[in-house]
DNA sequence: GGTTTGAAACTTTTT
DNA sequence: GTTTCAAACC
């Protein structure tokens, strides 16, 4: 095998198989290159199984790219090495095996917003008043505690004598409890439940250390105690565990991740073997000397130095405008002028910034100087309220015990069920000891239920019909059945309002992510699709194909590179953020968010620009910040741009810069962007441009025809436009008025 | 039982 | 400035 592309380290840590490494990986340093040679080394020199190997990180996206990688190079018996995230592989292992913890395999996963209503309801019955503590405060503590692998009992016994602990204690065990009573499980949980049933049966951990003895894991500074756990005790057979990080990269410490695992390696394993690599193939010399100069503030690192053969390159760009709106003009000025004069792509192109409510103004910025774009982050697509409620159905048919599921679409379309009957059932179902939705089945027993019993009934009745369906019927038909027996879609078509229109389109598109999971997968199931959906993370939509800018914060950036990237709101007091500067341990804070400044910095290969804002709005007021104190960390003789700081913002007269007075010049002569017509539907969650699913098949009726709606009646066809992915059908209807709508859910007949 | 209105919180980052 | 949530009202 050609190890000849390698440099020297790199080569060394693709040769070093057995027992444990580390691998101190700098900022584009060619880690993934080197993983993937060394799995190849493995199985094509050694003759290792490719069975027994394992490779772990921590998102979908980044699994899919190194799956990719590896299948190119190692071709024959790929397949079977294990390439995915952490959450993945403890789902994998618990559908097996947690039938041993007392669940069921067909546990459901709960997100953030599910945690949220159970601690509510478990807040209420506890009789706290969430004035004064805050339901989020209970759900940190507790993701906190199983990080560390605390559970209830544990965390009981060291909050003795603590009357606030113990409270806590309180509502960790009842949260706990009652996630077992619906047969799910928290994000949390997924790690800590796996490590439990490791502990507690020899005879699958084994299973696991015999099947697993080549371990990889990427992003190994991000790992956080239960992890840790996870790992050691997959690798503690063989030892073959295999660790590649970056802890300059470290910037999860508030999920828990927990820098020692990477600090002290060779502490946890004796005979560790450390590699560095500290060549990098990314980006250019300034910026590298930029990012090495900030971060060389931090104490308490492990010295490395990155260095490039790629030349000095460009100086950084940075910019100081008056405010956040100026500056996502500039940004989105800049980034049109490289694109006319052919210098980059859009693609080529990032915009990184601390906070996702940064993201408005930019979104404003590029639809008016028609930029395509898409934002990563912000609200999670499963986490809209019409996919969310759509899951809800899906996942009641699929497993009758998630009460949360139930709840949630008991009156969704409205049925007329109120909190007094649903109350009464609830009781019910704790008395008896059965599930929400079996007591929902015996409604005519419940005491006191009066009428309501019989607005309960149809919704059962339905839900049964659709387990049936689910039985033989594929997920799209199911789902289909669902939208339309519910009048889903119906009922926001007769909104008509812009929003609605949106939430139209993303139900359009969860339909097409159902389309496509059962094209992708070979038995496709309900729960492999409910599963699936609950583990991806808004970075795995990222698409390498499509020419558009994206936006994100700096912490969905780590692991991506661009040419050309804008950090922008490099302000103190933003980034770094308030709370870092004013925090008690202010120092550790302030090196994460430095740490984080050197992974914005590092995203770059050719040119990088930072702006910052003198005046900005935050919660609808005006403050005024600083230039950021990482910005004056960088060497100026690296900077093209002034960093201008008068002693008092309100007394000194602004100081017009040279883009401003560029500006002025180039708005008396406006250039037009807008002659050809947008290429792209800005759409509220999924701002997506490719329109991936093509037009739909051919219509059966046109423009004047008389056509026939389930709910609207008869009417006349007056407008037929092709939008992105479907056709908008506007129709005169008898009775109920004009309407707009799409062609695929209006399911319009010709009369 | 459903709708409307006003207050309050939110803005540090998320698998 | 925006969104979410509860109380008051119908």
């Amino acid at each position: 095998m050609n190890l000849e592309m390698l440099n020297t380290p790199q080569r060394e840590a693709v040769e070093h198989t057995e027992g444990p490494l580390l691998i101190l990986a700098g900022a584009g340093s060619g880690k993934t290159r080197v993983l993937t040679h060394r799995t190849a080394y493995l199985i094509e020199e050694l003759g290792v199984n490719p069975y027994h190997i394992m490779a772990i990180t921590f998102t979908n996206k980044a699994a899919g790219e190194m799956r990719e990688r590896i299948d190119d190079m190692v071709g024959y018996g790929s397949e079977s090495i294990w390439v995915t995230t952490f959450h993945s592989t403890c789902v994998r292992i618990l559908r097996r095996y947690i039938d041993r913890l007392g669940y069921g395999t067909n546990f459901t996963i709960y997100d953030a917003d599910d945690q949220k209503t159970l601690m509510k309801e478990i807040c209420k019955r506890l009789e706290i008043d969430t004035k004064i503590y805050k339901e989020k405060m209970f759900l940190s503590v507790i993701s906190s505690a199983k990080d560390e692998l605390i559970d209830p009992i544990e965390f009981t016994t060291r909050a003795a004598g603590d009357y606030n602990k113990r409270r806590q204690a309180d509502v960790y065990r009842e949260y706990q409890a009652e996630l077992k009573k619906n047969n799910a499980l928290d994000f949390d949980d997924l790690i800590f439940k796996t490590v439990e049933l490791f502990k507690l049966n020899k005879d699958v951990l084994d299973s696991y250390q015999e099947r697993f003895r080549y371990i990889m894991v990427d992003e190994y500074q991000d790992t956080n105690t239960a992890q840790f756990e996870l790992i050691r005790l997959l690798a503690m057979k063989y030892k073959n565990l295999c660790v590649v990080g970056d802890d300059d990269q470290s910037i999860y410490k508030f999920r828990g991740a927990n820098i020692y695992n990477i600090l002290n390696f060779e502490k946890h394993f004796p005979d560790a073997k450390v590699i560095k690599l500290e060549q990098n193939y990314r980006s250019t010399q300034n910026i590298l000397d930029a990012a090495n100069s900030v971060i060389a503030n931090n104490v308490g690192r492990k010295e490395k130095s990155l260095w490039t053969d790629n030349g000095r390159g460009d100086k950084i760009t940075f910019e100081q405008l008056d405010s956040a709106y100026e500056e996502a003009d500039y940004v989105a000025r800049d980034i049109a002028g490289k694109v006319r004069r052919g210098e980059y792509t859009y693609h080529d192109c990032a915009v990184l910034y601390r906070t996702n409510a940064q993201s408005r103004l930019f979104e404003e910025r590029f639809i008016n100087s028609n930029i395509p774009y898409k934002i990563v982050g912000g609200v999670n697509f499963y986490a809209r309220r019409e996919i969310k409620d759509l899951l809800a159905y899906l996942k009641t048919i699929d497993n009758g015990r998630d009460d949360l599921a139930v709840k949630r679409i008991i009156n969704v379309p409205k049925r007329g069920i109120g909190a007094a009957s649903l109350a009464k059932v609830s009781d019910y179902a704790a008395e008896k000891e059965m599930d929400f939705y079996q007591a929902l089945r015996w409604a005519d027993e419940i005491p006191g239920i009066g009428r309501a019993a019989a607005k309960i009934k149809p919704f059962v009745l339905f839900i049964q019909s659709m387990k049936a369906r689910a039985e033989n019927g594929s997920i799209s038909e199911l789902l289909q059945k669902i939208i339309e027996e519910t009048g889903y879609v119906a009922e926001l078509e007769a909104e008509g309002t812009d929003e609605a229109q949106s939430r139209i389109e993303n139900i359009d598109e969860f339909m097409s992510k159902v389309v496509s999971y059962e094209e992708g997968t070979d038995e496709p199931t309900l729960s492999g699709f409910l599963e699936e959906v609950a583990l991806v993370a808004d970075i795995d939509g990222l698409d390498d194909n499509s020419d558009y800018v994206v936006l994100m914060t700096l912490h969905s950036a780590k692991g991506l590179e661009f040419p050309n990237v804008y950090l922008a709101g490099m302000e103190d007091g933003l980034f770094p953020s308030y709370m870092s500067i004013t925090a008690d341990n202010s120092d550790q804070e302030i090196e994460e968010e430095r740490r984080l400044a050197y992974v914005g910095i590092t995203r770059a290969k050719e040119h990088l620009t930072i702006t910052s804002a003198r005046m900005r709005m935050v919660r609808g007021q005006t403050q005024y910040g600083a230039v950021s104190r990482f910005v004056k960390e960088i060497p100026s003789e690296l900077l093209k741009g002034e960093i201008y700081e008068p002693k008092n913002y309100h007394d000194e007269p602004m100081q017009e810069s040279t883009y401003q007075k560029a500006r002025k010049a180039f708005r008396s002569t406006p250039v037009s962007y807008g002659s050809r017509t947008p290429q792209y539907t800005p759409v509220t969650n999924q701002r997506s441009f490719e329109s991936s699913n093509t037009t739909g098949a051919a219509l059966s009726y046109q423009v004047g025809d008389r056509v026939r709606h389930m709910k609207f009646g008869d009417g006349e066809v007056k407008a037929i436009v092709a939008g992105g992915r479907d056709y908008e059908v506007t129709v005169d209807f008898d009775k109920a008025g004009t309407k707009k709508m799409f062609s695929s859910f209006a399911k319009l007949k010709k009369i």
